[in-house]
DNA sequence: CATACATGCAATTAAAAGGTTGCATTTGTC
DNA sequence: GACAAATGCAACCTTTTAATTGCATGTATG
């Protein structure tokens, strides 16, 4: 056979579409705005736009467009009470992100073993 | 007091550096293009740019690009062999980003824990 | 009902991200 | 040495994203 590149991997490279699903959510934690917004929700439960914006340096609007990001990646809900409209954490996406960190974690464990086995096989 | 909104919390919201710091990690793994290159170097061990573009739709240029997203984020490393160079998972900082979600899900057990002890006490 | 507070909506802007094309460079092999 | 393979580099383009400003709308409350 010629040495031309092959396909990445003969078989699936593994649960692809569990990680596919997943980008979407990574995306929306990768940005330390967004990353505060969820941490300061999920401790201190339901808060309104104004007191999650106070404090911090950016405009009321652009945590509302954050807020936004996160809640398209289910991170976080909102409901409307009275005036104000309260935000608070979604826990069931991020889990899903846990989850497919704990995939990847795990197959690299296991080429590791297979890699080791073969070494020690030698 | 006047019910003027008050800042999102008066402790520390929670580990506020280490989630800081795992964003550019979420970021780098928030694209599904980067997310496969993962998932193929983390099963397939390490591979040439040619290999791993060879079977997608995209440009091998594009396939450059995203690999050094993962590289300025920690996630890969690369070495050059020969006229090719060799792209690998690299585990540590992924691990980073995991114990990120981990915190972030202790604490919202914590803050529901809190919530049903003071229902509870009603 | 007048006023202040909380938010919504729209237009705009600057920068970054994702991708492409074309050409140069390095390296293995006949 | 010639040629093909693998990659590097640079310019360019299009779309998104992060953020702002200004104004409109809804809602408590004295």
């Amino acid at each position: 056979m010629s040495p031309r590149p092959n396909s990445p991997s003969k078989k699936a490279p593994l649960k692809n579409s569990a990680l596919r699903n997943s980008a979407p959510i990574f995306a929306a934690l990768g940005d330390k705005t967004r990353l505060r917004l969820i941490a300061v929700l999920c401790a201190g439960g339901a808060m309104s736009i104004a007191r999650l914006t106070s404090g911090t340096q950016i405009t009321r609007q652009a945590v509302t467009k954050h807020l936004h990001v996160l809640a398209d990646a289910g991170l976080v809900r909102d409901t409307k009470v009275g005036r104000e409209r309260l935000w608070e954490f979604e826990p069931t996406h991020l889990e899903e992100a846990r989850r497919s960190l704990d995939v990847i974690a795990q197959q690299w464990d296991h080429a590791l073993n297979k890699l080791k086995m073969a070494v020690e096989r030698t």
